[in-house]
Order: C-alpha cells, then structure tokens, then sequence
RNA sequence: GGAUGGGUGGCCGAGCGGUUUAAGGCAGCGGUCUUGAAAACCGCCGUGCGUGUAAGCGCACCGUGAGUUCGAAUCUCACCCCAUCCGCCA
C-alpha cells in the first residue's frame, strides 16, 4: 500500500516508479480523486462541527430549562445536508484506496530495469558443478528407479502436482527440514515459531496476497485461505501491532506446508516434484527498523546461502530486475541451486526486503526514534531459507552416483540416523 | 453444534443518552529530593485524517456495519472475534 502523501508531494517521481513496472501513469487519476475527498471532507467536518456545537447548546439548555425548539430545528435540517457528503467521502475514500492496494510496490534505486527474468543480474556463483563421469539424471528418474517418489500414487490420491515420498526419501526430506531449523535458530537468531496454515481474509491483505492475488490461493468453503508461504502468518504476527523499538529486529522462522493454486503455470515443470500445489518450506521473516532493514535483507540472504552452502550445492545469488521483481518487494534476492539433471540454475529461495509496503497494509508500526515517542511504520523482509522440496531434488542430483544411489550430505546424516547412502533396497 | 459471559488507549479497568474534553491505575517520559539509586511527590503522556508557515484549530475513532436521537462508548438490529461450560473429536 502506497503512501497518498508521498503521490501528492511528487505525482511524477511515483508515475516514474510505476512505469518501471510497466505500468501506465496513474498519479493524476488519484489526485483528482483525493482532491475532491480533501474538499468534501473538510465541508462534512464543518457541518459536524455546527452540529456537535448545536447539540452541546441543547443540551445546556435543556437543564437550565430553556426552549430550544429553534436550536433542534437548525440541528434536524443540518441533519439533511450532511446526508450527500456523508455518503460521498467514504465512498471516494474506497476509490483511492482500490487504486492504491492494486498498485505494486516502488522498486529500490539499485534493481535493474528489465521486462523479465532475462534481465536479472547474477551477483554471485558460488561452488563448481561437479563434472560427471555419467549423464547425471533427474530428480524424478533417480526417485522413481529407487522406488521412493511415487507420482501414480499421488495423482491417485489427489491429482497432478502432488507427490508421494517414501522411505529414507521421505525421511530426507524431513532431515533437510529439521537441518535447516536448527541452522537459522542456533547460528542466525532466528525464533523459530509454528504458525496456522489456515488464514482469515485480512492476514492475507496483509501481505498482498489478496485482493489482487486471490486466484493463486486455495480459499476453504469456511472463508479462509491455505497460506501459499509462511510469510503470510509470520509477517501477520505484529499486523496492527505498535512494537517497541528495542523489540526489533524481530527474526522469525517457521518450517510449513505451502499451498498453491499454480493457475496460469499449466504445462510448466510438469514432471517431477519441482512446482506442486503443496509443498514444504522453511520462511525467515523479519520484521525490522527502516535504518536496517537493507543490511537485514543481507543477513537473511546469506542465512539462507550458508544452507546451500553446508548442503555443498553450488548456487548464485541473482537480483530480479524489475519486470521480475513481486508485486510486494522493494528489491529481490533469488537463490538458485544447480540442477546437474537439467542442467540448469533453478530457483530454491527468494529474498525480499518490501520496506513498509506490507506494514502499510497491516498497520503494523513501532514506537522508538529520537524522542522515543514516534511511531512509524516497521519494515517487512521474508525469505526461504530454503524451499525443503527443491533441496531434495538439489542433494539427489547433486550426489547422484552412477547406479543410481545418493550419498547423503555429512551434514544431514546426524539427522538420519548416520545414513550416508540411499540406494535401492 | 448448543449455552453463557465478554470485546473501551501500549496494558489493566471505570463509564451504560448531554460538565466525558473517555475516570482511575500500571508502564513510559520529564522534574523535585538524593553521593547515586529506590521510594515519595509534581508535571507530561492514545491513533488517524484534514487545515494552517507555525503555535494551534477542527473532525473521526470505545470489535465491525447499519439504525434510533438535536446529541450514542452508552439504546436497537445484524455480523465478527475472544473466553468459559456442555456435546463431538486428533
């Protein structure tokens, strides 16, 4: 949610932001708006002023026993003219703010430009690809000849984009997540929480996931939407809140299911258990003061590296352009893992800073600053830390041997019960 | 699902048609006193919008939305949420 304060100081540097996104110029349309809300709220304050005076006379006059006849006919008739304006500014005040809640978030200063995906920037590689000896297969080839990934099973069950796993598969998958956990909240500071997987309609407007996204969401018959990422309940947490300063930074984590709808994805990454309607990840979320929020983003951006790193799979960070960058997000982080099967970079984490975009939305503030008495809006971060499907599918390709075995990382074997090989069994 | 209570500022809590400009307390901030601290005492202390160069002024907000009234935190209706008990249940 935009600031209509900053859109009136300077129309043009927020249609310029906006057109960076692609957007057309929308800054004179709501000025036209918020002039005539400004005009007609301040004539509907007036007439209440006159009645609130008028109702205070009657009142004294009432006691003292004074005829006040006149006084209540002045009151009846102001009555009716504050009728039109009463209607009027709430109505305008809707308009503006349906304009504002669709309208993407004002990218930072350091996002490149760019239509999509093409134009990000790779900031960083880290770790070689391994050279094999043998074409490396992928994920869902090496998961269903061990007999551990089971898509038939899940399309039984509930239809095309679910998978079942099985055995030291399943039991990896939920290793990776316990891993992870326990790297963000012993060395990162991170609490780790459990969160409803379940929300009600305004921790979804929260984050922006709704008004303008409700088709990528699953909605329950009862009015509620399966969170699509634990950021939806984490960043909610402080929503309406008015934290103190020395609170912040507030450094959340959760391990969740996520629900997807994936409308407008058909016939993307359709094998395999790359993009499902659920899936698990672990979120970092912090909720921070607006002088450290850019350095936050780091700190979450390289918590969620030293996994992939621990993990030895060799990533890159990439910064979204603009044309790729969420509708939430000032500036985006992407991880993206190796994938020696497909032989590509895939993406396994995506690191925002959305700055007060979403705190706007959730009224969600603190109280601090210099006199120690301002309140001002928090800024809002989440990422993956990571994406525990995918890094599945990243540790199997990865550590694919050539009879189709996977060695298990050194790092999650503790968790697995000193397993260091999955092999067919 | 049924029954009964409740939703008031950062927190607790009084108020149940008009001196409420929302009492009082806690927390917080400033001060007096003190070597320092504590205690005691004094003062300040909700959010948003509008308007003004500013000091300020005005309006709205007591879960949400409608209604009654000259006037609503207070009365009426609907809805939402929370708590407790019963029923069912992991």
């Amino acid at each position: 949610m935009h600031d209509i304060r900053a859109i009136r100081t300077d129309p043009a540097a927020f249609d310029a932001a906006m057109a960076r996104r692609g957007l057309p110029a929308v800054s004179a349309g709501i000025m036209v708006l918020d002039v005539e809300r400004r005009s007609a709220s301040t004539a509907l304050q007036e007439k209440q002023a006159r009645r609130n005076a008028l109702a205070k006379e009657i009142g004294q006059g009432k006691r003292s026993g004074a005829d006040t006849a006149a006084l209540e006919a002045e009151a009846t008739a102001l009555r009716g003219d504050m009728e039109s304006l009463e209607q009027r500014v709430p109505e305008l005040d809707a308009g503006i703010k349906r304009i504002l809640e669709s309208l993407p978030n004002v990218l930072d200063s350091s996002v490149p430009d760019g239509p999509d995906e093409t134009a990000n920037v790779v900031l960083k590689l880290s770790g070689e690809p391994a050279a094999f000896a043998f074409a490396p297969k992928q994920h869902f080839e090496l998961g269903e000849a061990l007999g551990m990934m089971d898509f038939a099973t899940a399309s039984k069950l509930a239809g095309a984009r679910f998978t079942v796993l099985r055995g030291p598969l399943a039991r990896m998958e939920r290793a990776l997540g316990q891993f992870m956990l326990d790297h963000h909240t012993i060395e990162r500071g991170y609490l780790e929480t459990i969160v409803p997987s379940l929300v009600n309609e305004a921790t979804a407007y929260g984050t922006g996931n709704l008004p303008k996204f409700e088709e990528d969401l699953f909605k329950t018959t009862d009015g509620r939407y399966l969170i699509p990422t634990a950021e939806v309940p984490l960043t909610n947490t402080v929503a309406g809140d008015i934290v103190a300063e020395k609170a912040l930074p507030m450094r959340l984590t959760a391990l969740t299911d996520c629900y997807r709808s994936e409308a407008g994805s058909a016939g993307r990454d359709t094998r395999g258990m790359l993009r499902q309607h659920q899936f698990r990840k672990v979120e970092m979320v912090c909720i921070a003061h607006p002088d450290r929020s850019a350095d936050e983003h780091e700190w979450m951006t390289r918590s969620g590296e030293m996994i992939l790193e621990k993990l030895g799979l060799p990533y890159r960070r990439v910064l979204l352009c603009a044309g790729d960058t969420g509708f939430a997000s000032t500036r985006t982080h992407d991880l993206e893992v190796w994938l020696p099967g497909q032989g590509m970079y895939r993406e396994i984490s995506s690191c925002s800073n959305c700055k007060d975009f979403q705190a706007r939305r959730m009224n969600a503030r603190y109280r601090g600053g210099a006199d120690g008495k301002a309140v001002a809006f928090v800024h809002t971060l989440n990422a993956s830390g990571v994406a525990v499907g995918r890094a599945l599918i990243a540790v199997m390709e990865n550590y694919q041997q050539e009879d189709g075995s996977i060695v298990v990382p050194e790092v999650l074997r503790p968790y697995m019960g000193g397993m260091a090989v999955i092999a067919r069994g």
